[in-house]
DNA sequence: ACGCAATTTGCAAACGATTGCAAGATTCTT
DNA sequence: AAGAATCTTGCAATCGTTTGCAAATTGCGT
C-alpha cells in the first residue's frame, strides 16, 4: 500500500525528493554529489529514493549555479566551401573520436555548424552562450584571423588546423608541409619530373600541403607545382578534375591530392581517360581514410593519426580548463607507399 | 570620455545592462527577446548597447526560467559492435545533415555516443538530464525494447530506424524489407541463382533487409540464402570476408552486402580471390554511398535518401514538441543498378 | 483639464541546484 | 557528566533570466 503511494508521487526536483526523504534540499544534492558530509545512512536513503523514482538533477539548475555546464562545443565552421566538409570522412572520424574522448572525460558534446559569412559573429556567439565550458574548432577554414581575435580573450579553445609560427591561439594538427614533402618526394622517386596539386589552396591545411610538395620541387630543381582547384563535394569536383585533366594531364605525371577523397576522384577520372595509373601518372594522396586502402590500384597517402589528434584536443582543453597554458601539438604524418605511386 | 568609462565596464549579465541603459532588467530581457511590449526607442538603446558590449544572455539561465533549452540530444547507442558504426558513413552523413536541418530550426544539437552494455540507462539519463528539449536515436542497435519503454512515457522522441508492425515508438527510417528485395530481384535478374547475404542479422535493419532478400528468393524457388555474418569495422570484417569467401565461394554466385561499405570491401577480397565480378559473382550493396560510385566496377546498390531522414526526423521531432502524436515515415529505398550485376 | 484607454515599465517571484555559515546532534575526553 | 571536538544537517542566498501583475506613463477625445 505504501508502494503505491510513492511510486505514484512525481519528483521532478530535489525538493520533492528531499521532502520524501524527511530531510532539506541541501541535503539530498550533497547526497547526490557524492560529498562526504552526509552521513553513510541518509545517503543511501536518498540514493535509494532516487533511483526509485528514477530522478535525475536537472543539469541546467545546476549549470547555472556551479557556473560549468559540463559541455564542450565543437564547431565547425564551412568556410571557403559550405556545402560538403561536415560529410568529410575526415572530419567526421575526427568528430567520432572527440565524442568519445569526451565522453571519457565526463562532458558532453554540443555540435555546431556554421557558415561564417553569414554569421560574422559566430564564434563569440558560440562561446558566450553559457552553455558550454571549453570549445574545440575543427578546421580553420579561412577564419584564422577572427580565431586569432578571440583567442586572447578566451582561454579554453582548442583548434584543429594547420600551425602558423607565431600564431596565438592553442592549435592541434598534423605537420602539413612536412606531409606535402613527403608526398612530392614519393612521387618523384617513383618517376614524376611535372607535379600538380589537386585541390583548393584557400584552405591553410591544403596551403601548407602544397608548399611542402614545393619546397621538394624547388629543391630538386624541377618546375613549378601547378594548382588544380577544386571544390571538396564529389559531385562538383568530379566535374571538375574532368576538366582539370582534360586540360592539362599532358602537361603533368604526378599529382598530389589534397585529400584521399580527392585522390579517390581523381582516380576514377583518371580511369576514364584512359591514363594508367602508375605506369601514365604517379597518384598521391592525404588522410589515409579507409578508401584508400580500397581504390584500384590502392593509393598512396600521408596518414593522419585521427585518433591522436582527437586525444590531443581532448587533453589540450582540459589543461586550458584547469587554468594551464598549453603549447600547440604538432603531429608527425607518415607516409604509406602502396600502388598508386 | 564617456566612451571611456562605458567601455571599461564588464556586463556579464542582463542586470548590468540594465543599469547601464538606466531601466530594469525586466525591461532589458524583453528588449532583447524582441517582445512587442517594449518602447521602440527604448529597445533600440539596449539593443545597442548590447552590441557594444557583446553581451549575450545566458542560455542555462534562460532554459532554467523557460523550461526549454533549444537543445536537441542526438544519440547514437553502440549496440552490437561498439567500436566502429560511429565511423560509419552512413551515420555520419545522417548527422551532417541532422545538424543542418536544426540548425535551420534554431536548435542547438548535442551529441551523444553510449554503449547501452555499460549504462543500461543510458535513455532515460539523457532524456531526463534537462538539457535536451527532445531526443532523436540514430540507430535502434539491440535496444528496440528500452526505446519502446520509454515512447510511452516520453513523447518528444524520434529514432531513425527499422520500422515494425505495431511498435509505439515514432521511427522514420527506409523500408528495408523492400530494399532487400529489390537488391534481390536484382541479383538474380543478372543471372544469380545462390544467394548469400553479408551482415549481422541480429540488427533490426540488416534483418529486414535480409529478410526481403528471402522473401524474393522464396518466391523464385531458390534455395534459401546463406548468411553470412560479420563484424562492421573495416579491419575486422575484411578478414571476416575472406575466411567466408574461403569456405563458402563455390557454394553462391551472388552477395548482398547489408551496406556499401561492407560491400566495398568484399569487392576487395573477391579481386584478391580472383573472382571475378560480376562474371562470377553478382554483388549488391546498401545506402548508395559515395564510395559506390567509385569501386571497380562500381557498385548496384540500395540507395536510402540520407536528407529526406534527416529532415523526416527533424520535421516529426518539431511536430511531437508542438504536442502532435505523429505516426512513423517509411522512406521508399530506390534500386541504382551500376555495373556489379 | 480631465478621465479613460492604451502603452511602457518596474517589482518580485519563480526555475532547480549548490554551498558558506551556523546550529544541532553525536562522539570522545577526562 | 560536563565540555570539547567532530559529524550532520538546515537555512537562506545565489546563479541569470523570464513573466504575471500592478503601477506609472503616455496619448486621446471631449
Amino acid at each position: 500500500m505504501d508502494e503505491d503511494k510513492t511510486t505514484r508521487v512525481t519528483v521532478r526536483n530535489i525538493t520533492d525528493l528531499a521532502r520524501l526523504a524527511g530531510v532539506s534540499p541541501g541535503t539530498v544534492s550533497r547526497a547526490l554529489a557524492g560529498k562526504s558530509l552526509v552521513n553513510t545512512k541518509t545517503r543511501e536513503k536518498i540514493e535509494a529514493l532516487a533511483r526509485e523514482h528514477g530522478f535525475r538533477p536537472n543539469q541546467m539548475a545546476s549549470g547555472l549555479r556551479r557556473q560549468k555546464t559540463g559541455v564542450i562545443g565543437v564547431v565547425i565552421p564551412l568556410g571557403h566551401d559550405s556545402r560538403q566538409q561536415i560529410s568529410d570522412s575526415f572530419f567526421m572520424t575526427l568528430l567520432g573520436h572527440l565524442a568519445d574522448e569526451l565522453t571519457r572525460e565526463g562532458y558532453d558534446l554540443m555540435l555546431r555548424r556554421v557558415v561564417p559569412e553569414d554569421d560574422a559573429d559566430w564564434l563569440d556567439r558560440f562561446i558566450g552562450s553559457g552553455m558550454i565550458d571549453g570549445v574545440i574548432v575543427i578546421g580553420q577554414s579561412d577564419q584564422f584571423d577572427r580565431i586569432e581575435d578571440v583567442a586572447d580573450g578566451y582561454g579554453p579553445m582548442v583548434v584543429w588546423g594547420n600551425h602558423t609560427e607565431g600564431q596565438r591561439h592553442c592549435v592541434v594538427g598534423t605537420d602539413n608541409r612536412l606531409g606535402g614533402r613527403l608526398a612530392a618526394e614519393r612521387l618523384i622517386a617513383a618517376g614524376a619530373t611535372r607535379l600538380a596539386f589537386l585541390g583548393d589552396t584557400t584552405a591553410m591545411e591544403f596551403a601548407a600541403r602544397f608548399a611542402g610538395a614545393q619546397d621538394i620541387a624547388s629543391r630538386m630543381g624541377l618546375p613549378p607545382i601547378i594548382t588544380l582547384p577544386t571544390h571538396l563535394s564529389p559531385d562538383r569536383a568530379s566535374e571538375e578534375i574532368a576538366q582539370h585533366l582534360a586540360a592539362r594531364a599532358s602537361q603533368i605525371d604526378g599529382i598530389f591530392a589534397a585529400t584521399d577523397t580527392l585522390a579517390a576522384l581523381c582516380l576514377t577520372e583518371l580511369r576514364a581517360c584512359g591514363i594508367a595509373v602508375p605506369g601514365d601518372m604517379k597518384l598521391a594522396g592525404f588522410d589515409d581514410l579507409p578508401i584508400a586502402r580500397q581504390t584500384v590500384p590502392p593509393l598512396t597517402t600521408v596518414r593522419q593519426d585521427i585518433a591522436a589528434g582527437a586525444r590531443g584536443l581532448v587533453d589540450l582543453l582540459l589543461r586550458r580548463l584547469a587554468g594551464e597554458k598549453t603549447e600547440s601539438l604538432v603531429l608527425p604524418p607518415q607516409l604509406v607507399v602502396r600502388a598508386t605511386t
